[in-house]
RNA sequence: UACCCCGUGGUGUAAUUGGCAACACAGCUGGUUUUGGUCCAGCCAUUCUAGGUUCGAGUCCUAGCGGGGUAGCCA
């Protein structure tokens, strides 16, 4: 048993943190939740480290539960200590054993391993007999009051509440009470147990909180065993205390439970462990609410819970990203008690980052238009193969050989008949490098009946072939390209943000969140790929050279691929092209 | 208009706990580059306000202002 000090102060003023060598890198680093922990352990009001990552099956998992997860596991990680995964399912009318199963993959797939798994189910008997004991010495009584007059009795913000009839119960009347809800002589919602503190504290929940309530529903873990369920602070510090957790780590909305959580624990005079809230995380341009991530997926305005523009943990892994980029991204944001939203580049940046290391580079023409090499005849041979670096940022990555020829898919948003100046690309009577390949030179385009540039024709500089070029010739521009008769087809799924709004969640007047979803947030587009793309299978990724980051979706088959976007690359073009609008031109 | 928490560049987090406001991202300049990617260099702050304590305040004190949370038999 560890009784907690007086001061649960967490202000900077009350911080007491070991003295750090200032020569540590790290110890500047460190956040509010790491100090207060580090206090502990120095003053020894805890021998080790053990948290928990406690969620709730009624869902699945996101972005911001992987905050918790990162923090609770991270922390015991660093300190040597241990970490449990513990289900809350004590409101069984919404939990299901199908969630259960996603979470545990989700925590997994994210790099964390719990040192014990537990289900706050599993303390439905021993929660039983500490209730038993609270109303045995007088702290918590039965009380027949309807949900309506709970709320009625319970007083407003600015008033207090009034005591239930229940509250002058004796001791043994209480008992023969509780002791009938269990064997469920009542009805739902005819009788409730609550713990008996202050009706006029000035903290709500102080005014004599429910601690269960009856319902005859059967529960995804001990079905039928119990027609009395506790409720949240009920059974999430006692289940805290049963584990010996140190650091009990929760959002801020449960900061004013925390008197609740030390009154029980005193009570009882249990392993009393600590409650320290942190912000929960949000994001621009995205919901991160159960409520309405379900809503998206119940109606159908995502394929699912892991459609790729989910914020959910499925969502994100279909999309691509690297359980690595996510815990960077949660070590970088940091952990603080300020309510903040994070902007969605700095998800987008972790993935890049990360994928510009190991992802490979590929060629890929997701709007192809025909390059023809009118001098191509010259070439000795029709085909010819040429090596491509893997990543130019890691020469450990090698290369590959493609096949370059006479005709050629390249990219329509690369070519221009008449080009602004700054662009770089090929243009009619310009030239341009064609990555890995040969510079070329356009003389001329053919257009069909409506004007629409249906073949680009240009001559090859044989002295310019990519690694051994003797021309001397400097060109602003390099492009990529696939060969038509050796590319295949590929299904490309482009997926941007879910919503147009940086704030979904902070509809202007009259509107819901879902009045900001994104129509373009997905477009769908059959690409030209590059051979060595064929053996791609599902969950590679690789970059699309120029492009970005693309995933093989869950989705693809050998003989019909399907690329995800994860991430576009840094488009520092799109931003030149958007500051000098072309004038006139379409 | 009750109680609790929080206010540091555009965004987020630091600041050896009273001693030159730092890091990252974004933005802007420029350089390198066979990806308009990567990489490199530079620029970008009256620490919410007003008083006070102090040789010295982002940090301590007082008052104000602003933001968030709380009235489930949800978690």
């Amino acid at each position: 048993m560890t009784a907690p000090p007086p001061n649960d102060d967490l202000n900077p003023a009350a911080r007491n943190g070991e003295d750090d060598s200032p020569a540590d890198p790290t110890a500047a680093r460190r956040h509010f939740v790491r100090q207060a922990i580090d206090a502990d352990l120095e003053a020894k009001r805890f021998d080790a480290v053990r948290t928990r990552f406690p969620p709730e099956p009624n869902g699945y998992l996101h972005i911001g539960h992987a905050k918790s997860i990162c923090l609770n596991f991270g922390l015991a990680k660093e300190l040597g200590g241990s970490c449990n995964l513990r289900f809350d399912d004590t409101n069984p009318s919404k939990e299901e054993t199908e969630y259960v199963e996603s979470i545990q993959e989700d925590v997994r797939w994210l790099g964390f391993e719990w040192d014990e798994l537990h289900f706050a189910s599993d303390y439905f008997e021993q929660l039983y007999a500490w209730a038993e004991k609270l109303v045995t010495d007088g702290n918590a009584y039965v009380c027949d009051l309807t949900a309506e007059q709970t709320r009625e009795y319970r007083g407003t913000l600015t008033e207090p509440g009034r005591d239930s009839p229940g509250r002058s119960n004796t001791p043994a009347e209480n008992l023969d009470l509780l002791r009938r809800m269990k064997a469920g002589e009542f009805q739902d919602g005819e009788k409730t147990l609550r713990a008996k503190i202050d009706m006029a504290a000035p903290n709500i929940n102080l005014r004599d909180p429910v601690m269960y309530r009856i319902a005859h529903i059967n529960h995804h873990r001990t079905g039928d065993a119990w027609c009395i369920y506790p409720m949240y602070d009920w059974a999430h510090g006692q289940s805290d205390s049963i584990e010996k957790i140190t650091h009990s780590i929760c959002t801020l909305e449960f900061e004013h439970h925390r008197p609740l959580y030390d009154w029980y624990c005193d009570k009882l005079a249990i392993h009393h462990p600590r409650q320290i809230e942190f912000a929960r995380l949000n994001i621009t341009y995205t919901v991160m609410s159960k409520r309405k991530l379900l809503q998206l997926v119940r109606e159908n305005y995502v394929s699912g819970w892991d459609d790729p523009r989910m914020p959910t943990l499925v969502g994100l892994r279909r999309r691509g990203y690297t359980p690595e980029s996510i815990r960077a991204f949660c070590a970088d944001i940091g952990v603080a008690k300020f309510n903040s939203t994070i902007d969605v580049v700095r998800l987008e940046n972790a993935v890049r980052e990360h994928l510009n290391e190991v992802a490979p580079r590929r060629m890929a023409v997701l709007d192809p238009v025909k390059l023809t090499i009118t001098n191509w005849a010259e070439h000795g041979s029709d085909v010819e193969m040429m090596a491509a670096v893997n990543n130019p940022g890691d020469e450990s990555a090698g290369s590959r050989e493609i096949p370059f020829s006479g005709s050629l898919w390249i990219e329509r948003d690369d070519f221009k008949e008449e080009a602004p100046r700054k662009f770089f690309r090929l243009k009619k009577g310009g030239a341009v490098r064609l990555r890995a390949g040969y510079i070329v030179d356009c003389h001329d385009v053919v257009k069909d009946s409506a004007g629409n540039i249906t073949e680009i024709l240009c001559t090859y500089d044989p002295q310019t072939k990519s690694g051994e070029d003797s021309s001397g010739r400097k060109v602003k521009g390099t492009i990529h390209w696939v060969s038509c008769d050796h590319a295949t087809e590929a299904t490309v799924r482009n997926y941007d943000r879910l919503f147009t709004a940086e704030n979904p969640d902070s509809p202007a007047e009259g509107k819901t969140f879902l009045d900001y979803l994104n129509p373009d947030s997905l477009s769908t587009t059959t690409a030209m790929i590059e051979p060595e793309l064929a053996a791609a299978a599902a969950g590679d990724r690789v970059q699309f050279e120029r492009l970005g980051y693309y995933v093989v979706d869950a989705d693809s088959r050998d003989d019909a691929l399907v690329f995800n976007r994860i991430v576009g690359l840094r488009d520092t073009w799109a931003k030149i092209a958007s500051k000098n609008p072309p004038k006139g031109k379409k």
